[in-house]
DNA sequence: TGCCAGGCCCTCTTTAGGGCCTT
């Protein structure tokens, strides 16, 4: 596999209004952390304020209240910010495919559009730890043997578990494969292959790899 | 105030339905 090493990458997690920005929801914090060539490098972390009161549901789910937004930077100013700290860096997300769509929606508020490549942590999960009870951030970290950081539902706890569910996913394809280099793309391809191909999939691998 | 989405994945499937995930 050619291109980047799947271990320097920028893992991110939006905590928003609601599900779907097509509905109105707005992101209400950027959390996301640098992970380079296997470490936490850098940290992001921001709240902003979406121009309208949140739920109470979202208070109680983030414990982000709206006397906390009060005097935060609107989303485009903290965006054009984010920016600049996801450049040249592909991404990595839990249920990428939720934080995709705010993280466009709100950078195409600022005229700005992002051109990296991005992977789901969640559904190379589904492959990588079969044995999971289920595939929730939480039960990863525990199932894992993660140790826990800050609160879930804040953004940069939920990136910096993310980013070692990712980096331990890598290690377990090194360690179980004996492959060498895990590229970014042998996780976006992991994460669409069959489920029950997996390992078949990623034995072959680790024989081209042997062989060439 | 209350409501909203979308893609994956499984199965009692494929001319479909519903749970899982994210907030």
């Amino acid at each position: 596999m050619q291109g980047k090493a799947a271990d320097t990458v920028v893992v991110l997690d939006f905590e928003t209004t609601g599900l779907s920005p097509e509905h109105g929801d707005r992101a209400i914090e950027i959390g996301a952390v640098l992970v380079e060539r296997g470490e936490i490098a850098g940290r992001f972390q921001r709240l902003m304020n979406p121009g309208f009161r949140v739920s109470s549901f979202i208070e109680r789910y983030t414990g982000i209240t709206n006397d906390m937004l009060k005097g935060q930077p609107r989303c485009e100013e903290v965006m054009a910010e984010f920016a600049a700290f996801i450049e040249g860096h592909n991404i990595v997300a839990h249920n990428a495919a939720f934080d995709r769509r705010f993280l466009d929606f709100e950078l195409k508020r600022t005229s700005r559009v992002y051109e990296g490549d991005c992977c789901c942590s969640l559904l190379v999960s589904r492959r990588i730890y079969q044995d999971s009870p289920n595939h929730k951030l939480q039960t990863l970290v525990s199932h894992v043997g993660i140790e826990p950081v800050g609160k879930y539902h804040r953004a940069l706890a939920d990136a910096e578990m993310t980013a070692q569910l990712w980096l331990s996913m890598i290690g377990r394809i090194r360690q179980n494969y004996d492959i060498s280099i895990v590229s970014f793309e042998l996780m976006q391809e992991l994460s669409k292959i069959d489920r029950l191909y997996t390992h078949r999939y990623l034995v072959s691998l680790s024989d081209k790899q042997r062989s060439a």
